[in-house]
DNA sequence: AATAATGTATCAATGTATTAATACAATTAT
DNA sequence: ATAATTGTATTAATACATTGATACATTATT
């Protein structure tokens, strides 16, 4: 069961449903989760992670407005499989943005143009070679 | 002066300390501000905005921690010239997890690799350029 | 039809973040 | 020396975020 992907870090800081949420969309980036598959109930995750229910409610529902999950009460919460909410458009703005954080970030701690390259170049094939494995395996 | 960089949106419910902070980080990373430069005094730069002394004290002390900035009392806050404060491993790090927040938020967002590539690429440049006529002009 | 499983909604308690008011300390300018 | 300029420190007011307790609504199972 994919539960045990998640696990919560109580005295990180970082908000619960935050974590959890962080680790919902990292796992669906990765191809750990796809799209129709079923997350865990509220309250058997609640459980697990010893949180309240409300805080396994928050991050699947933050993460359903984003449109990358979808409940269906008295169904389930499963990984969404239709079109992103947003036009391509919109969705490239978003990810610019993110870009430019990584550009400010970069210089600002004097990295160089080249070891930034190298750095994109590593991060972005790590991907692509877990994607490529996450395909076609169920686990 | 380079007050007139900065602006403060009231009502975004963005923390005001954090929008300057980020105008100021964006200021140095594109060479708007150069290593030396002097910001403008906190209460000076209060009133500019109409925010308390203290909300600016907050962005520069931040920046400060965080290596970029250096304040000294009676004398002024400056643009850091010195060597960053975390080693080289440790900064790349601190990139290389950022780079990896654009890359679960795209693929997330179902672009393609390519796109990917495409907008990282046009972000990159549009940096370089920046940069590029940024040295020497003082403004 | 009844029960169990599941997501939803409402409200409260608590902690944390943000901004502000005010006084203090060091340096620079006169 | 004195005053002005500048960053620092302390404390408080307020709003917001986070988590929890509890009851409700819908769907699936028996």
């Amino acid at each position: 069961m994919v539960t045990g992907w998640f696990h919560l870090n109580h005295r990180s800081g970082i908000p619960l449903y935050l974590q959890l949420k962080e680790q919902i969309k990292t796992a669906v980036a990765g191809g750990v989760l796809k799209p129709g598959d079923r997350l865990p109930p509220v309250r058997e995750l609640a459980l697990k992670l010893t949180v309240n229910p409300n805080t396994i409610v928050r991050a699947y529902s933050e993460l359903e407005r984003d449109g990358l999950l979808s409940s269906e009460q008295g169904r389930g919460t499963f990984v969404r499989a239709a079109e992103p909410l947003l036009g391509v458009e919109e969705r490239k703005i978003q990810v610019q943005g993110l870009i430019d954080k990584v550009l400010v970030e970069a210089f600002n701690l004097r990295l160089t143009t080249e070891e930034l390259k190298k750095l994109w170049e590593e991060r972005l094939q790590a991907w692509e070679v877990r994607l490529r494995e996450g395909k076609g395996a169920d686990r």
